[in-house]
DNA sequence: TGACAACCGTAACGGACAGTACGCATATTG
DNA sequence: CAATATGCGTACTGTCCGTTACGGTTGTCA
Protein backbone atom coordinates (compact mmCIF):
# COMPACT_ATOMS: atom_id res chain seq x y z
CA UNK A 1 0.00 0.00 0.00
CA UNK A 2 2.72 2.36 0.93
CA UNK A 3 3.94 3.85 -2.51
CA UNK A 4 7.21 2.23 -3.41
CA UNK A 5 7.99 2.43 -6.78
CA UNK A 6 11.50 3.63 -6.60
CA UNK A 7 14.12 2.19 -3.73
CA UNK A 8 13.87 4.40 -1.34
CA UNK A 9 17.14 5.59 -1.29
CA UNK A 10 18.92 8.65 -1.39
CA UNK A 11 17.82 12.37 -0.96
CA UNK A 12 14.11 12.77 -1.64
CA UNK A 13 12.64 14.74 -4.32
CA UNK A 14 10.80 18.15 -2.57
CA UNK A 15 7.52 17.00 -3.87
CA UNK A 16 7.31 13.73 -2.21
CA UNK A 17 8.71 14.77 1.26
CA UNK A 18 5.06 16.05 2.57
CA UNK A 19 3.72 12.65 1.24
CA UNK A 20 6.77 10.54 2.70
CA UNK A 21 6.26 12.12 6.16
CA UNK A 22 2.23 10.74 5.52
CA UNK A 23 3.23 7.54 5.58
CA UNK A 24 5.59 7.56 8.16
CA UNK A 25 2.98 8.69 10.10
CA UNK A 26 0.75 6.13 9.23
CA UNK A 27 3.24 3.18 9.86
CA UNK A 28 3.64 4.84 13.52
CA UNK A 29 -0.27 5.29 13.62
CA UNK A 30 -0.50 1.90 13.03
CA UNK A 31 2.58 0.23 14.98
CA UNK A 32 0.47 2.18 17.80
CA UNK A 33 -2.60 0.78 17.42
CA UNK A 34 -1.41 -2.91 17.11
CA UNK A 35 1.47 -2.29 19.85
CA UNK A 36 0.48 0.30 22.44
CA UNK A 37 2.08 3.18 23.64
CA UNK A 38 5.04 1.53 26.16
CA UNK A 39 5.22 -1.48 23.01
CA UNK A 40 6.00 0.59 20.62
CA UNK A 41 9.40 0.76 19.26
CA UNK A 42 11.19 2.96 17.01
CA UNK A 43 12.96 -0.06 14.84
CA UNK A 44 9.29 -1.81 14.51
CA UNK A 45 7.85 1.96 12.54
CA UNK A 46 10.96 2.17 10.91
CA UNK A 47 10.89 -1.29 9.38
CA UNK A 48 7.05 -0.65 8.62
CA UNK A 49 7.60 2.51 6.91
CA UNK A 50 10.81 1.63 4.88
CA UNK A 51 12.53 4.34 6.63
CA UNK A 52 15.65 4.13 9.12
CA UNK A 53 16.01 4.80 12.39
CA UNK A 54 18.00 7.61 11.64
CA UNK A 55 15.55 9.37 9.58
CA UNK A 56 13.00 9.08 12.26
CA UNK A 57 14.85 11.24 14.76
CA UNK A 58 15.74 13.49 12.13
CA UNK A 59 12.31 13.95 11.00
CA UNK A 60 10.47 13.94 14.90
CA UNK A 61 13.52 14.11 17.12
CA UNK A 62 12.36 11.38 19.83
CA UNK A 63 10.30 8.62 20.00
CA UNK A 64 7.41 10.81 22.42
CA UNK A 65 7.49 13.35 19.34
CA UNK A 66 6.46 10.71 16.77
CA UNK A 67 3.65 10.50 19.00
CA UNK A 68 3.27 13.80 19.91
CA UNK A 69 2.92 14.83 15.48
CA UNK A 70 0.30 11.34 15.61
CA UNK A 71 -1.59 13.19 18.28
CA UNK A 72 -1.40 16.32 15.73
CA UNK A 73 -2.55 14.92 12.76
CA UNK A 74 -5.49 13.28 14.31
CA UNK A 75 -6.78 16.37 15.97
CA UNK A 76 -6.16 18.63 12.94
CA UNK A 77 -8.28 16.42 10.80
CA UNK A 78 -10.86 16.21 13.29
CA UNK A 79 -10.97 19.71 14.23
CA UNK A 80 -11.44 20.40 10.48
CA UNK A 81 -14.95 18.02 9.84
CA UNK A 82 -16.06 19.57 13.23
CA UNK A 83 -15.70 23.28 11.87
CA UNK A 84 -16.96 22.64 8.49
CA UNK A 85 -19.73 20.55 9.88
CA UNK A 86 -20.57 23.92 12.48
CA UNK A 87 -19.73 26.50 10.00
CA UNK A 88 -21.38 25.71 7.32
CA UNK A 89 -24.28 24.40 8.18
CA UNK A 90 -24.95 27.58 10.44
CA UNK A 91 -28.41 27.94 9.13
CA UNK A 92 -29.82 24.50 9.44
CA UNK A 93 -31.76 23.09 12.04
CA UNK A 94 -30.31 22.47 14.85
CA UNK A 95 -31.81 18.96 15.52
CA UNK A 96 -29.88 17.55 12.24
CA UNK A 97 -26.55 19.78 12.61
CA UNK A 98 -26.50 18.55 16.54
CA UNK A 99 -27.16 14.63 15.50
CA UNK A 100 -24.67 14.58 12.74
CA UNK A 101 -21.92 15.97 15.50
CA UNK A 102 -23.03 13.33 17.94
CA UNK A 103 -22.53 11.31 15.63
CA UNK A 104 -19.58 11.90 14.52
CA UNK A 105 -18.23 12.49 18.11
CA UNK A 106 -18.84 8.57 18.64
CA UNK A 107 -17.45 7.77 15.63
CA UNK A 108 -14.36 9.25 16.50
CA UNK A 109 -14.33 7.79 19.86
CA UNK A 110 -14.90 4.85 19.30
CA UNK A 111 -12.32 4.53 15.97
CA UNK A 112 -8.83 2.46 16.78
CA UNK A 113 -6.80 5.48 16.36
CA UNK A 114 -8.47 7.83 19.41
CA UNK A 115 -8.44 4.91 21.29
CA UNK A 116 -4.79 4.18 20.58
CA UNK A 117 -3.78 8.00 20.99
CA UNK A 118 -5.96 8.43 24.28
CA UNK A 119 -4.38 5.84 25.82
CA UNK A 120 -0.82 6.61 24.51
CA UNK A 121 -1.26 10.46 26.14
CA UNK A 122 -2.33 8.96 29.35
CA UNK A 123 1.08 7.56 30.45
CA UNK A 124 2.75 11.18 29.57
CA UNK A 125 1.64 14.64 30.44
CA UNK A 126 3.27 16.38 27.31
CA UNK A 127 1.11 14.12 24.77
CA UNK A 128 -2.05 14.80 27.22
CA UNK A 129 -1.53 18.07 26.75
CA UNK A 130 -0.86 18.01 22.91
CA UNK A 131 -4.16 16.07 22.90
CA UNK A 132 -5.83 18.18 24.92
CA UNK A 133 -5.10 21.47 22.83
CA UNK A 134 -5.88 19.96 19.55
CA UNK A 135 -8.95 18.35 20.71
CA UNK A 136 -11.20 19.27 23.33
CA UNK A 137 -9.62 22.89 23.76
CA UNK A 138 -10.28 23.28 19.92
CA UNK A 139 -13.57 21.43 19.04
CA UNK A 140 -15.44 22.90 22.36
CA UNK A 141 -14.96 26.47 21.95
CA UNK A 142 -16.09 25.78 18.34
CA UNK A 143 -19.30 23.66 19.51
CA UNK A 144 -20.00 26.18 22.43
CA UNK A 145 -20.03 29.24 19.31
CA UNK A 146 -22.64 27.28 17.56
CA UNK A 147 -24.77 26.21 20.87
CA UNK A 148 -24.13 30.26 21.77
CA UNK A 149 -25.44 31.47 18.02
CA UNK A 150 -28.49 29.03 18.00
CA UNK A 151 -29.36 30.38 21.35
CA UNK A 152 -29.62 33.77 19.81
CA UNK A 153 -31.03 32.94 16.83
CA UNK A 154 -34.03 31.48 19.05
CA UNK A 155 -33.76 28.15 17.87
CA UNK A 156 -32.11 27.10 20.96
CA UNK A 157 -32.76 27.60 24.72
CA UNK A 158 -29.08 27.33 26.39
CA UNK A 159 -27.98 29.63 29.11
CA UNK A 160 -24.63 28.97 29.71
CA UNK A 161 -23.03 27.34 26.31
CA UNK A 162 -19.94 25.86 27.98
CA UNK A 163 -21.86 24.38 30.23
CA UNK A 164 -24.79 22.83 27.86
CA UNK A 165 -21.59 21.32 25.78
CA UNK A 166 -20.52 19.20 28.66
CA UNK A 167 -23.97 18.58 28.99
CA UNK A 168 -24.04 16.96 25.71
CA UNK A 169 -21.27 15.49 26.16
CA UNK A 170 -22.31 13.56 28.53
CA UNK A 171 -25.31 12.30 26.79
CA UNK A 172 -23.52 11.02 24.30
CA UNK A 173 -20.83 9.59 25.08
CA UNK A 174 -22.00 8.09 28.29
CA UNK A 175 -19.63 5.51 29.53
CA UNK A 176 -18.78 4.62 26.36
CA UNK A 177 -15.41 6.01 26.13
CA UNK A 178 -13.96 4.90 29.13
CA UNK A 179 -15.31 1.28 28.22
CA UNK A 180 -13.40 1.26 24.72
CA UNK A 181 -10.37 2.48 26.26
CA UNK A 182 -10.68 -0.06 28.89
CA UNK A 183 -10.73 -2.36 26.09
CA UNK A 184 -14.33 -3.59 25.59
CA UNK A 185 -15.60 -3.42 22.06
CA UNK A 186 -17.17 -0.66 20.93
CA UNK A 187 -21.19 -0.56 20.30
CA UNK A 188 -21.90 -1.22 16.35
CA UNK A 189 -22.70 1.50 14.13
CA UNK A 190 -26.11 1.04 14.48
CA UNK A 191 -26.25 1.30 18.36
CA UNK A 192 -24.17 4.03 17.70
CA UNK A 193 -26.25 5.92 15.85
CA UNK A 194 -29.01 5.43 18.25
CA UNK A 195 -27.51 6.48 21.00
CA UNK A 196 -26.11 9.48 19.19
CA UNK A 197 -29.82 10.12 18.09
CA UNK A 198 -31.08 9.96 21.57
CA UNK A 199 -29.18 11.83 23.29
CA UNK A 200 -29.67 14.72 20.83
CA UNK A 201 -33.45 14.15 21.49
CA UNK A 202 -32.40 14.17 25.50
CA UNK A 203 -30.78 17.30 25.07
CA UNK A 204 -33.76 19.36 23.00
CA UNK A 205 -35.88 17.89 25.39
CA UNK A 206 -33.63 19.29 28.82
CA UNK A 207 -32.88 22.98 26.33
CA UNK A 208 -36.84 22.71 25.85
CA UNK A 209 -38.48 21.74 29.32
CA UNK A 210 -36.00 23.47 31.89
CA UNK A 211 -34.18 26.59 32.12
CA UNK B 1 3.23 6.35 59.10
CA UNK B 2 3.77 2.74 57.99
CA UNK B 3 4.28 1.35 61.39
CA UNK B 4 7.60 0.27 62.27
CA UNK B 5 8.06 -0.48 65.75
CA UNK B 6 9.61 -3.68 65.39
CA UNK B 7 12.66 -3.96 63.31
CA UNK B 8 10.89 -5.63 60.21
CA UNK B 9 13.08 -8.39 59.66
CA UNK B 10 12.92 -12.32 60.22
CA UNK B 11 9.48 -14.22 60.32
CA UNK B 12 6.55 -12.25 60.73
CA UNK B 13 4.46 -13.19 63.43
CA UNK B 14 0.79 -14.42 61.99
CA UNK B 15 -1.51 -11.58 62.98
CA UNK B 16 0.77 -9.23 61.42
CA UNK B 17 1.26 -10.67 57.79
CA UNK B 18 -2.27 -9.05 56.88
CA UNK B 19 -1.59 -5.98 58.32
CA UNK B 20 2.09 -6.30 56.46
CA UNK B 21 0.25 -6.78 53.11
CA UNK B 22 -1.94 -3.78 53.55
CA UNK B 23 1.23 -1.67 53.99
CA UNK B 24 2.92 -2.93 50.74
CA UNK B 25 -0.15 -2.35 48.90
CA UNK B 26 -0.11 1.09 50.04
CA UNK B 27 2.57 1.53 49.46
CA UNK B 28 2.63 0.48 45.96
CA UNK B 29 -0.21 2.42 45.79
CA UNK B 30 1.35 5.64 46.45
CA UNK B 31 4.15 5.25 43.95
CA UNK B 32 1.61 4.57 41.35
CA UNK B 33 0.19 7.94 42.32
CA UNK B 34 3.64 9.35 42.21
CA UNK B 35 5.27 8.24 38.72
CA UNK B 36 2.58 6.28 36.82
CA UNK B 37 2.54 2.83 35.93
CA UNK B 38 5.55 3.00 32.90
CA UNK B 39 7.69 4.65 35.48
CA UNK B 40 6.85 2.65 38.66
CA UNK B 41 9.35 -0.04 39.61
CA UNK B 42 9.50 -2.76 42.27
CA UNK B 43 12.68 -1.50 43.57
CA UNK B 44 10.86 1.95 44.50
CA UNK B 45 7.80 -0.10 45.96
CA UNK B 46 10.18 -2.08 48.29
CA UNK B 47 12.22 0.69 49.48
CA UNK B 48 9.23 2.97 50.10
CA UNK B 49 7.26 -0.20 52.15
CA UNK B 50 10.86 -1.06 54.12
CA UNK B 51 10.21 -4.75 52.17
CA UNK B 52 12.79 -6.51 49.96
CA UNK B 53 12.27 -7.37 46.31
CA UNK B 54 12.15 -11.18 46.93
CA UNK B 55 9.16 -10.43 49.27
CA UNK B 56 7.30 -8.01 47.10
CA UNK B 57 7.88 -11.75 44.39
CA UNK B 58 6.94 -13.87 46.62
CA UNK B 59 4.03 -12.19 47.88
CA UNK B 60 2.64 -10.97 44.45
CA UNK B 61 4.06 -12.90 41.84
CA UNK B 62 4.85 -9.84 39.37
CA UNK B 63 4.91 -6.52 39.05
CA UNK B 64 1.30 -6.70 36.70
CA UNK B 65 0.28 -8.61 39.71
CA UNK B 66 1.03 -6.63 42.51
CA UNK B 67 -0.92 -3.49 40.25
CA UNK B 68 -3.76 -5.39 40.17
CA UNK B 69 -3.48 -6.18 43.60
CA UNK B 70 -4.16 -2.47 44.04
CA UNK B 71 -6.75 -2.22 41.58
CA UNK B 72 -8.87 -5.39 43.65
CA UNK B 73 -8.24 -3.65 47.04
CA UNK B 74 -9.69 -0.70 45.36
CA UNK B 75 -12.43 -1.89 43.87
CA UNK B 76 -13.39 -3.46 46.79
CA UNK B 77 -13.22 -0.88 49.00
CA UNK B 78 -15.52 1.18 46.76
CA UNK B 79 -18.24 -1.48 45.48
CA UNK B 80 -18.64 -2.00 49.18
CA UNK B 81 -19.72 1.68 49.98
CA UNK B 82 -21.96 1.61 47.09
CA UNK B 83 -23.61 -1.65 47.86
CA UNK B 84 -23.92 0.04 51.97
CA UNK B 85 -25.52 3.40 50.23
CA UNK B 86 -28.14 1.34 47.53
CA UNK B 87 -28.95 -2.05 49.95
CA UNK B 88 -29.28 0.08 53.56
CA UNK B 89 -31.72 2.19 51.85
CA UNK B 90 -33.54 1.19 49.96
CA UNK B 91 -36.50 2.72 51.67
CA UNK B 92 -34.95 6.33 50.47
CA UNK B 93 -36.26 8.79 48.57
CA UNK B 94 -34.80 8.01 45.30
CA UNK B 95 -33.65 11.65 44.87
CA UNK B 96 -31.75 11.70 47.61
CA UNK B 97 -30.38 7.84 47.28
CA UNK B 98 -29.05 8.80 43.65
CA UNK B 99 -27.79 12.60 44.60
CA UNK B 100 -25.53 10.54 47.39
CA UNK B 101 -24.43 7.55 44.63
CA UNK B 102 -23.82 10.96 42.30
CA UNK B 103 -21.70 12.38 44.24
CA UNK B 104 -19.83 9.53 45.92
CA UNK B 105 -19.37 8.66 42.45
CA UNK B 106 -17.67 11.82 41.27
CA UNK B 107 -15.67 12.15 44.07
CA UNK B 108 -14.19 8.28 43.24
CA UNK B 109 -13.33 9.01 40.06
CA UNK B 110 -11.62 12.52 40.74
CA UNK B 111 -9.47 10.73 43.71
CA UNK B 112 -5.83 10.31 42.61
CA UNK B 113 -6.11 6.40 43.55
CA UNK B 114 -8.93 5.92 40.54
CA UNK B 115 -6.92 8.24 38.00
CA UNK B 116 -3.44 6.46 38.67
CA UNK B 117 -5.51 3.12 38.74
CA UNK B 118 -7.76 3.75 35.50
CA UNK B 119 -4.64 4.97 33.50
CA UNK B 120 -2.77 2.15 34.49
CA UNK B 121 -5.13 -0.23 33.36
CA UNK B 122 -5.62 1.21 30.13
CA UNK B 123 -1.67 0.20 29.17
CA UNK B 124 -2.46 -3.62 29.90
CA UNK B 125 -5.84 -6.13 28.98
CA UNK B 126 -5.02 -8.06 31.67
CA UNK B 127 -5.26 -5.19 34.06
CA UNK B 128 -8.19 -3.38 32.23
CA UNK B 129 -10.26 -7.02 32.61
CA UNK B 130 -9.52 -6.81 36.53
CA UNK B 131 -10.74 -3.13 36.24
CA UNK B 132 -13.89 -3.65 34.52
CA UNK B 133 -14.77 -6.60 36.77
CA UNK B 134 -14.01 -5.10 39.85
CA UNK B 135 -15.40 -1.77 38.82
CA UNK B 136 -17.78 -1.00 36.04
CA UNK B 137 -19.32 -4.96 36.11
CA UNK B 138 -19.94 -5.16 39.62
CA UNK B 139 -21.29 -1.85 40.60
CA UNK B 140 -23.36 -1.21 37.27
CA UNK B 141 -25.47 -3.99 38.36
CA UNK B 142 -26.05 -2.86 41.66
CA UNK B 143 -27.21 0.45 40.56
CA UNK B 144 -29.49 -1.00 37.88
CA UNK B 145 -31.14 -3.41 40.28
CA UNK B 146 -31.98 0.02 42.68
CA UNK B 147 -33.28 1.41 39.71
CA UNK B 148 -35.18 -1.85 39.22
CA UNK B 149 -36.57 -1.58 42.08
CA UNK B 150 -37.12 1.79 42.96
CA UNK B 151 -39.57 1.36 39.54
CA UNK B 152 -41.54 -1.30 40.45
CA UNK B 153 -42.34 0.46 43.70
CA UNK B 154 -43.46 3.20 41.66
CA UNK B 155 -41.12 5.83 43.20
CA UNK B 156 -39.55 6.21 39.11
CA UNK B 157 -40.11 5.48 35.75
CA UNK B 158 -37.27 3.87 33.89
CA UNK B 159 -38.31 1.32 31.28
CA UNK B 160 -34.75 -0.22 30.86
CA UNK B 161 -32.31 0.13 34.05
CA UNK B 162 -29.10 -1.07 32.27
CA UNK B 163 -29.84 2.13 29.97
CA UNK B 164 -30.61 4.52 32.81
CA UNK B 165 -27.79 3.41 34.50
CA UNK B 166 -25.77 4.42 31.38
CA UNK B 167 -27.55 7.99 31.26
CA UNK B 168 -27.29 8.79 35.15
CA UNK B 169 -23.09 8.09 34.65
CA UNK B 170 -23.15 10.36 31.63
CA UNK B 171 -25.35 12.88 33.15
CA UNK B 172 -22.92 12.76 36.51
CA UNK B 173 -19.53 12.24 34.98
CA UNK B 174 -20.24 14.02 31.31
CA UNK B 175 -16.40 14.85 30.17
CA UNK B 176 -14.88 15.13 33.95
CA UNK B 177 -13.39 11.31 34.10
CA UNK B 178 -11.34 11.86 30.63
CA UNK B 179 -10.34 15.12 31.26
CA UNK B 180 -8.96 14.52 35.01
CA UNK B 181 -7.23 11.14 33.07
CA UNK B 182 -5.27 13.51 30.71
CA UNK B 183 -4.36 15.47 33.63
CA UNK B 184 -6.53 18.58 33.76
CA UNK B 185 -6.74 19.17 37.67
CA UNK B 186 -10.59 18.01 38.51
CA UNK B 187 -13.39 20.31 39.96
CA UNK B 188 -13.13 21.42 43.58
CA UNK B 189 -15.41 19.67 45.77
CA UNK B 190 -18.03 22.33 45.47
CA UNK B 191 -18.14 22.08 41.78
CA UNK B 192 -18.41 18.38 41.92
CA UNK B 193 -21.28 18.29 44.33
CA UNK B 194 -23.39 20.78 41.99
CA UNK B 195 -22.39 18.72 38.83
CA UNK B 196 -23.85 15.96 40.83
CA UNK B 197 -26.69 17.33 42.07
CA UNK B 198 -27.48 19.07 39.01
CA UNK B 199 -27.71 15.32 36.96
CA UNK B 200 -29.97 13.46 39.41
CA UNK B 201 -32.19 16.44 38.91
CA UNK B 202 -31.60 16.27 34.97
CA UNK B 203 -32.05 12.47 35.40
CA UNK B 204 -35.23 12.30 37.16
CA UNK B 205 -36.48 15.27 34.83
CA UNK B 206 -36.01 12.96 31.83
CA UNK B 207 -37.29 10.10 33.84
CA UNK B 208 -40.80 11.96 34.63
CA UNK B 209 -41.20 13.74 31.13
CA UNK B 210 -39.89 11.01 29.17
CA UNK B 211 -41.09 7.28 28.34
C1' DT C 1 28.64 16.92 -14.46
C1' DG C 2 30.55 17.25 -9.87
C1' DA C 3 29.96 18.37 -5.05
C1' DC C 4 26.68 17.84 -1.62
C1' DA C 5 22.75 16.48 1.04
C1' DA C 6 19.50 13.13 2.61
C1' DC C 7 18.26 8.55 3.01
C1' DC C 8 18.64 3.44 4.05
C1' DG C 9 20.63 -0.59 6.53
C1' DT C 10 23.20 -2.20 10.21
C1' DA C 11 25.67 -2.14 14.23
C1' DA C 12 27.06 -0.43 18.50
C1' DC C 13 26.52 2.18 23.00
C1' DG C 14 24.36 2.92 27.36
C1' DG C 15 20.95 2.96 30.79
C1' DA C 16 17.08 1.14 33.06
C1' DC C 17 14.85 -2.40 35.26
C1' DA C 18 12.34 -7.07 35.94
C1' DG C 19 13.45 -11.00 38.05
C1' DT C 20 16.84 -14.10 40.78
C1' DA C 21 20.35 -15.61 44.11
C1' DC C 22 22.56 -15.35 48.50
C1' DG C 23 23.89 -14.26 53.22
C1' DC C 24 22.44 -12.63 57.52
C1' DA C 25 18.83 -11.65 61.07
C1' DT C 26 14.70 -12.73 63.60
C1' DA C 27 10.48 -14.87 64.85
C1' DT C 28 7.89 -19.27 65.20
C1' DT C 29 7.53 -24.04 66.53
C1' DG C 30 8.57 -28.09 69.08
C1' DC D 1 17.03 -23.96 73.22
C1' DA D 2 17.65 -26.03 68.61
C1' DA D 3 15.67 -26.20 64.03
C1' DT D 4 13.22 -23.96 60.61
C1' DA D 5 10.72 -20.69 57.96
C1' DT D 6 10.52 -15.96 56.59
C1' DG D 7 12.02 -11.53 55.59
C1' DC D 8 15.58 -7.78 54.73
C1' DG D 9 19.55 -5.91 52.06
C1' DT D 10 22.55 -6.27 48.34
C1' DA D 11 24.49 -7.71 44.28
C1' DC D 12 23.98 -9.94 39.91
C1' DT D 13 22.09 -11.36 35.31
C1' DG D 14 19.80 -10.84 31.16
C1' DT D 15 17.18 -8.28 28.08
C1' DC D 16 15.08 -4.62 25.84
C1' DC D 17 15.23 -0.40 23.55
C1' DG D 18 16.17 4.67 22.82
C1' DT D 19 19.63 7.00 20.75
C1' DT D 20 23.83 7.63 18.07
C1' DA D 21 27.33 6.53 14.59
C1' DC D 22 28.92 4.93 10.12
C1' DG D 23 29.24 3.36 5.29
C1' DG D 24 27.08 2.98 1.04
C1' DT D 25 23.60 4.79 -2.27
C1' DT D 26 20.71 7.92 -4.78
C1' DG D 27 18.76 12.03 -5.73
C1' DT D 28 19.18 17.47 -5.93
C1' DC D 29 21.39 21.72 -7.20
C1' DA D 30 24.85 24.97 -9.01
Amino acid sequence: MTGSQPSRRGRLPRAEREARRQEIVDAARAELVESGFDRLTMAAVARRAGASKETLYAWFGSREQLVAALIEDNADASAERVAALLEGAAAGDPHEVLTAYARGLLELLCGESSIALNRAAMTSPELAATLLAGGRHRVGPLVEAYLARASTAGELDVPDPAEWFRLLYGLVVQDTQIRVLLGERPPSPRERRRQADQAVERFLALSAGLG
